[in-house]
DNA sequence: GGTTGATGTCATAAG
DNA sequence: CTCTTATGACATCAA
């Protein structure tokens, strides 16, 4: 991963261009069309591909053949990420297009025929400046034990290029079979159409392309071979020792490798001949996805809308040389095979899980972000609405912003004997307030409570204003469950008017205070201390009263300075009992919140789960379907004499444009053994 | 007799 | 500066 960043950093610029020319391999048209890779890279790729493609499917472009493929010091990371490619590649479905194109290794007697279509003319020319790197390689090669393999539409591309940079000496032991005479005849014609202004150096024999190995071609795109165009130690590295060597790597170089990758890498690795992936997990898809994005616009309006409606498309084209012959007109398409319709059928069915992986992760996340607000909106709405519903309409206008009275206060009605008592034995400066009790509650109320009535819906109760009325007080407030027994508590309350208070006898002050803190606990202790000291209201009043109105009874009744602390005392007591009690129901409606949070946030884990599992499976089933259309493809393939291709030594390459190729397998080299060990030592001491 | 939940009270910060 | 509210901490009570 730092060699990521490394080159992230070092070479922004170049992996513009680099991924512009990965917007120009997917086409391989653009190709066709073109002259040079250079010249295509410059003049066709880049801008589409550097400001259409998203930053974050761009990721897995970060590959190491795009990034630097001119550093040699980069051999095993690229290795190691062209093969996670691979796997991705493997058994994505979104990669496989409906449209198969394959150049049918044949001969094609007619000269007139043999010339390549109008939009694959430019394949000759693209094959002129491209070397034949690790072409002889290929002789000797059993492809046996690999059998057909599947990519994506990026490697298609690269595929299809492959087989033009195949220019160069025909493979002296190549396990092709075509018969030598029609190598000559091709030969003949391709010297035919050198003749018509083409370097002789890049005419190759038909046979040639169908001798390339894949895994040669494997690593001759790892280097990024239209910009370096030098020898690729990769191409050469054994298979085995490139998986070991892959499944080696910690996982932090492979933060995108999803967690169902490791058991399935384990399984290709048993089998990596095959490579058919079986098992893609659903972070694979969503990589694959990304990748997927970034194929021309052109081409994913193909798979992505066009497939369904397209007739058969299973067309077969023949890998002869004139894909690495200059001369255009060298390949013939040959006519739709039976079996096309069913292979696009199972093409379309995979699309669809193509479809779904590409949009996966899209529809996940965002499914996720809905389910996420849209959840913390409906617990909060529910919350409030469920609140309100609880709430007793005379509640919520009766109720003052000192919530905690409402709280418990709701239960009774608005008058009870104690309204009438206290209305009546009550000064008038009380009445008048109590008449005013708009005023009251705009100026007492809970405003650090209502602040959070957003958030709590019991809360927004406390907003609400209501006439004052100090029995509510006394019914929510001063029935004290702890310092007073429950009957005594009810009788202070709602039968201990003031007025009976002073016809308490009372002795000393602090007595009473000492005998209240002692001894008597029937009351609660404002009660009594208010009963001691004479105060001509109940502790409830006391508390709910207006604050004005509370200073003009201070000030107007000409008490003595024990009675107005003691008033100041109570108010103060009682406030902080009310706000005692809102604060711990609001902790408990957040603890609640939370609850039903977690609760909700599981279940939508596990929905997630399951999803991305059935995902995988839909996947890997596609990824199956794939390989056994594909050795179905091969099997009714022949060569030029005629004779079916080997499945086990042919794979079919798709190519993002909708064109299959067919092409050899073959094993590498003994070679790359060393490559691989050099740079695991690097990387060994890099790691400590 | 210890535990736990509910409640009251105090101290303190903040509006 | 005063009042009110919010909240943590502690004490108390009852089950």
């Amino acid at each position: 991963m730092q060699n990521v960043k490394k080159y992230f950093t070092e070479g922004l610029i170049q992996f513009t261009i680099l991924l512009s020319l990965i917007g120009v391999r997917v086409d391989v048209d653009s190709y066709l069309n073109g002259y040079y890779y250079s010249s295509l890279e410059i003049t066709d790729g880049p801008s589409s591909a550097y400001t259409q493609t998203p930053f974050h499917s761009l990721r897995d472009n970060w590959d190491g053949y795009s990034v630097h493929p001119k550093c040699p010091e980069l051999d095993y990371f690229f290795a190691s990420r062209r093969l996670l490619d691979e796997v991705r590649a493997l058994g994505s479905p979104a990669r496989f297009p409906t449209q198969l194109s394959a150049w049918l290794v044949h001969q094609v007697p007619d000269s007139s025929e043999f010339r390549e279509p109008p939009n694959s003319t430019g394949s000759s020319d693209v094959s002129t400046g491209l070397t034949s790197a690790g072409s002889g390689e290929a002789a000797g090669e059993d492809g046996s034990t690999s059998g057909p393999r599947t990519r994506g539409p990026h490697e298609d591309c690269q595929a299809a290029v492959q087989i033009s940079s195949e220019s160069g000496p025909y493979p002296s032991t190549g396990a092709c079979e075509i018969p030598k005479e029609e190598v000559e005849a091709l030969k003949g014609q391709i010297n035919e159409d050198i003749a018509n202004g083409v370097d002789s150096q890049e005419a190759v024999p038909l046979t040639q392309l169908v001798l390339s190995s894949a895994l040669e071609h494997e690593g001759l795109f790892s280097r990024g071979v239209p910009l370096s165009g030098q020898e690729d130690p990769p191409s050469t590295i054994d298979i085995d020792q490139h998986w070991s060597h892959f499944l080696s790597l910690p996982v932090s170089e492979f933060d995108d490798l999803d967690p169902l990758v490791p058991p399935q890498l384990s399984d290709l690795n048993a089998d990596i001949s095959s490579a058919i992936s079986q098992d893609v997990s659903l972070r694979d898809a969503m990589v694959t996805g990304s990748i997927y994005d970034m194929i021309p616009q052109r081409s994913r309006v193909r798979t992505l809308v066009a497939r369904q409606p397209r007739g058969p498309l299973f067309r077969l084209e023949s890998t002869n040389s004139s894909f690495s012959d200059p001369s255009p007109g060298t390949t013939t398409e040959l006519a739709t095979v039976p079996f096309a319709t069913a292979v696009n059928g199972s093409l379309n069915g995979t699309s669809s899980h193509g479809a779904l992986g590409g949009c996966l992760d899209e529809a996940v996340f965002d499914q996720i972000n809905l389910l996420g607000l849209g959840g913390c909106l409906d617990s909060i709405d529910g919350q409030l609405l469920g609140s309100l519903q609880g709430i007793d309409p005379r509640v919520l206008e009766d109720l003052d912003s000192d919530s905690g009275l409402s709280l418990e206060s709701s239960s009774r009605g608005p008058v009870s004997p104690g309204v009438s008592e206290v209305s009546s034995s009550s000064s008038s400066s009380f009445c008048d307030d109590e008449g005013g009790a708009l005023g009251y509650s705009s100026e007492g109320g809970a405003t650090g409570y209502s602040s959070e009535a957003d958030s709590l819906p019991s809360k927004g109760v406390a907003n609400i204003h209501t006439t004052w009325s100090p029995v509510e007080l006394s019914e929510s407030v001063w029935h004290d469950h702890s310092y007073s027994s429950p009957a005594l508590s009810q009788t202070s309350a709602t039968t201990f008017p003031h007025k009976d208070i002073k016809q308490e006898p009372l002795s000393d002050e602090d007595d009473d205070d000492d005998e209240d803190q002692f001894g008597d606990r029937e009351l609660s202790r404002d009660e009594l201390r208010a009963r001691v000291l004479h105060v001509p209201f109940t502790a409830s009043e006391i508390v709910s009263m207006p604050v004005e109105v509370f200073l003009e009874l201070l000030e107007g009744r000409d008490l003595s300075a024990a009675q107005v602390t003691l008033l100041r005392d109570i108010r103060r007591r009682g406030k902080n009992k009310l706000a005692a009690q809102n604060c711990r129901k609001r902790k408990l409606d957040a603890i609640m919140g939370l609850q039903e949070e977690v609760e909700r946030l599981q279940a939508q884990r596990d929905r997630l789960l399951r999803e991305r599992q059935h995902t995988a499976k839909a996947l890997g089933a596609a990824g199956q379907r794939m390989d056994e259309l594909s050795r179905d493809v091969l099997s009714r393939l022949s060569d030029d004499s005629g004779q079916p291709l080997n499945p086990g030594r042919y794979s079919l390459q798709c190519g993002a444009n909708g064109r299959v190729v067919v092409q050899q397998v073959r094993r590498p080299g003994v070679a790359t053994t060393t490559a691989v060990g050099k740079t695991d030592k690097r990387k060994k001491e890099k790691k400590p």
